[in-house]
DNA sequence: GTGAAAGCGCTAACAG
DNA sequence: CTGTTAGCGCTTTCAC
């Protein structure tokens, strides 16, 4: 282990001097610099982040807690984070909670967050009461739909219009028993599920169309076997449909095939809508028609809200207020869709 | 900014007993310990994991760097280790480096992997050579194809294997024009796709069948998209092919996409296998068969390997030897073979 | 342009 | 069972 002091001793000046150096201080002269450069490769120093963590405050790193790391939504949004803060000189670390609230509240609340020079946390199931108490010098931004105190900044996708333009287009393309595959019965709190239901219920409200409730099929998970599963029990137990809005691209996966092996013709006897619109949609067979949550718009919005407190120390009116934004959403239409 | 300090003087006790009370450490009376605890909840303490670092050594977290977090198969190798970590009290960090070489000597060498107790690297370009520069006490396993210097351990899939059984099969059961997605034409280096193609020309010899080079497609990126783009160019040139071996699963996807669009049935005419086998090809139309390099293998032995040193400290012959172990792959058929 | 002193918040080691 | 002392490796401040 050689420490800066080490490098100082041996290249004849002080820590000082070193720590100048290799934080591109001026004021450093020429030939000094380069005698303490040819001295650190020379002994292979490296500096300690802990050291300079606990002494500077900062680390280098924007950390971005989510659910789940490989459900394909979490892992684009990971991928788009990444290259805007490389851009700044950070990067960006993953860490994953497993959906689990208090896991959530532990990432967040328990000093995890000083490992960071700024968070980006997208919750699952944490509650805005208990975000409320959490007070922070580490600049947060929350990203998803869970309800959040008006102190943090927040970039919301909006899952209601969302869910209503892809029911509303299903509907108006002749569709009449449009199942939702992830949806909710009930409305008592403000989960995806529970918004994207909510603009389906809205479609079908402002068309006149009756919701059937056997039509709004609840899965466990969100990934491609819950739905696929699902779809099939559907069809077994007689409960005819000719259209699914899957809640996410990998349930439609699932949805997809399906009906495949049912030999249900897509979409001419049923049509099929995902949500998220993520890589993956275009390659399906045949390629899945989904709703753009604004994805870029989204990690653009919370690189610029990051930006804005990371660096502006907490110093009187240099804290700027707490900004929630909405990114519209849109359909983008492919083969799944008439 | 609450202390602990603080706590303590608040508590009426010394930093040294809060201390004990966080890390569980025993010898700590029941009442005052109690009133600890309720002293650290009423001021809202946290520890600060700069400082306990920089004292303690430990993190608490293990770094997996990889090059890049949307490709599935990244994401769920993060997936299982993550969950593997997780048992252990620790938890899992991912970064990415865009499958930079520099970035990724970077990543390895510039003190950043202090930041963790241990480190899991899947290099894509970084060569052994620069590898051996490196000593760091921070365990650190290698993961992938890569070569990678005696002195690390290192779990690596069997490559060549998996290509040879996914060909023979493709072979053996009447393709006799069997296309490379991905292949190299020289065998330089011993990335990825140079020791799959190796297993392809293997399974050829094997079985006396030549190679035609016109079937050896390089492609840029293992993505849907280029894959996608090159069949059809292998279709447009005229270039027959009764058979396609794709090096990973995403860009069998944009195979298949690409045969669906040319009206190609599968595996009638054409017989398809990735590589991966990933969560997603159960649920591609057809269903995709795949070479299963053993996963959760991998995921199970890096974990092992990690374990064994994390925790043992530096000294003695307390620091067991490198070991490299290769998963054996083994072929998972499904709808695109016959 | 360079250096000395002090201390960030925690914990290992030992004393009581 | 609890407290004291010392110091991890760096950077901030201010003096030269």
């Amino acid at each position: 282990m050689v420490r800066m002091t080490d490098v100082a001793d041996a290249a004849g000046v002080s820590a000082m001097t070193v720590s100048n150096v290799i934080n591109g201080r001026p004021g450093v002269g020429a030939e000094t610099r380069l005698r303490v450069l040819r001295t650190i490769s020379r002994l292979g120093y490296q500096v300690n982040h802990a050291a300079r963590h606990l002494r500077a405050g900062r680390t280098g790193a924007v950390g971005l807690i989510v659910p789940d790391i490989d459900r394909p939504y979490y892992a684009q949004l990971a991928s788009r984070l990444a290259k805007g803060v490389e851009k700044s000189g950070l990067h960006l670390v993953v860490e994953r909670t497993g959906g689990d609230a208090e896991r959530e509240l532990e990432a967040i609340s328990f000093g995890r967050l000083r490992m960071y020079d700024g968070v980006v946390i997208s919750p699952l199931r944490v509650a805005a009461a208990d975000l409320d108490q959490l007070r922070f010098e580490t600049p947060v931004v929350f990203i998803g739909e869970r309800p959040v105190p008006a102190t943090f900044d927040h970039v919301m996708m909006d899952n209601v219009g969302g869910a209503r333009q892809a029911t509303e287009h299903l509907l108006r393309t002749g569709s009449r028993r449009v199942a939702i595959i992830g949806g909710r019965h009930d409305d008592h709190v403000d989960d995806m599920p529970s918004l994207r239901t909510r603009g389906y219920r809205q479609a079908h409200a402002e068309l006149g169309v009756d919701v059937d409730e056997q039509l709004v099929v609840e899965v466990e998970s969100f990934d491609p076997g819950s739905a696929f599963q699902v779809v099939k029990q559907l069809h077994e137990t007689g409960v005819g449909f000719d259209g699914v809005f899957a809640l996410t691209d990998a349930a439609a996966m699932g949805v997809l095939r399906a009906l495949a092996d049912l030999g249900v013709a897509v979409p001419r006897d049923v049509q099929v809508i995902g949500f998220d619109n993520g890589n993956e949609t275009e390659f399906l067979v045949p390629r899945l028609s989904s709703v753009e949550p604004g994805n870029d718009t989204m990690a653009d919005r919370v690189l610029e809200l990051l930006q804005r407190r990371v660096g502006a120390s907490g110093d009187e009116n240099e804290t700027p207020d707490a900004l929630t934004t909405v990114v519209t959403a849109r359909l983008e239409l492919r083969e799944t869709t008439r």
